[in-house]
DNA sequence: CCCTGATTCGC
DNA sequence: GCGAATCAGG
């Protein structure tokens, strides 16, 4: 496999987007992992926020190391590159709209609904969106794609739908479908203001915490995972 | 051991 | 230029 210009141009943008040298490289298919971080680090794209650890460090030889190891070659001055990081995903803490009373004492107020009727937490978020309850919703997935993808590569069988490539922090980045699948795409609409998603992804996104004790079980996934669009 | 990215170096 | 091998860290 040749790095054509669509191969870099999508390798550039997962790999900017924060997509992993592995997720790139089933993307792309007929690449390695080691083959997308070479790709990437003679592109220049190097030294994005890993996993790994910030602060990292590299296995240059050690300075005053007195090892029998042949001197290296090259001594490339290793340039670090001070770009700020990314901006970082809001996470709105927010107590409940309703704090649940302690159904162990102060009986005084009489309890309209026990577990038969539970209560529908829906609250308005820092930016306008409706929560949720974690019940209402039948797939509490994350909005990241799975890590390990189906083997497919891909194909630009999507002419209107918000490709990888048209995403931006312009317009909502909600997966739609699965990654490998011909259909993929992200939602696209215009992003609430401040958040990564639109409005109605960021009631999927956030979502209330129900008191202790008074939250529901998971909602019963079918077979193979949860499958949402 | 799994994962991650970084680096080296023969091709 | 490419990428497997290897390394270093979580």
């Amino acid at each position: 496999m040749s790095w054509t210009d669509e191969r870099i141009a999508t390798l550039k943008k997962m790999w900017e987007g924060g997509s992993t040298a592995s997720q790139i490289a089933e993307e792309l298919g007929g690449v390695s992992r080691n083959a997308v971080i070479g790709k990437a680090h003679r592109l220049g794209l190097k030294s994005r926020p890993s996993p790994v650890k910030a602060g990292e460090k590299k296995k240059t030889v050690k300075p005053a190391a007195p090892a029998p190891k042949p001197a290296p070659k090259k001594a490339a001055p290793r340039v670090v590159a001070a770009r700020p990081a990314p901006a970082p995903a809001p996470a709105p803490v927010a107590k409940p709209a309703a704090p649940a009373a302690r159904s162990d004492n102060s009986p005084s107020q009489p309890m309209p609904n026990k577990n038969a009727d539970l209560p529908k937490i829906v609250s308005v978020g820092p930016g306008g969106f409706l929560r949720q309850g974690p019940g209402d919703q039948q797939p509490p997935i994350p909005p990241a794609p799975p890590r390990r993808l189906v083997p497919a590569k891909p194909d630009p069988s999507i002419a209107d739908k918000t490709s990888l490539l048209d995403l931006s922090d312009k317009v909502c980045r909600w997966p739609m479908g699965h990654p490998g699948e011909p259909d993929f795409h992200f939602c696209g609409t215009a992003v609430n203001p401040g958040f990564p998603y639109c409005v109605e992804h960021c009631g999927r996104a956030y979502q209330a915490q129900l008191p202790r004790g008074a939250r529901r079980p998971p909602p019963p996934l079918p077979f193979g995972g949860p499958r949402v669009r």
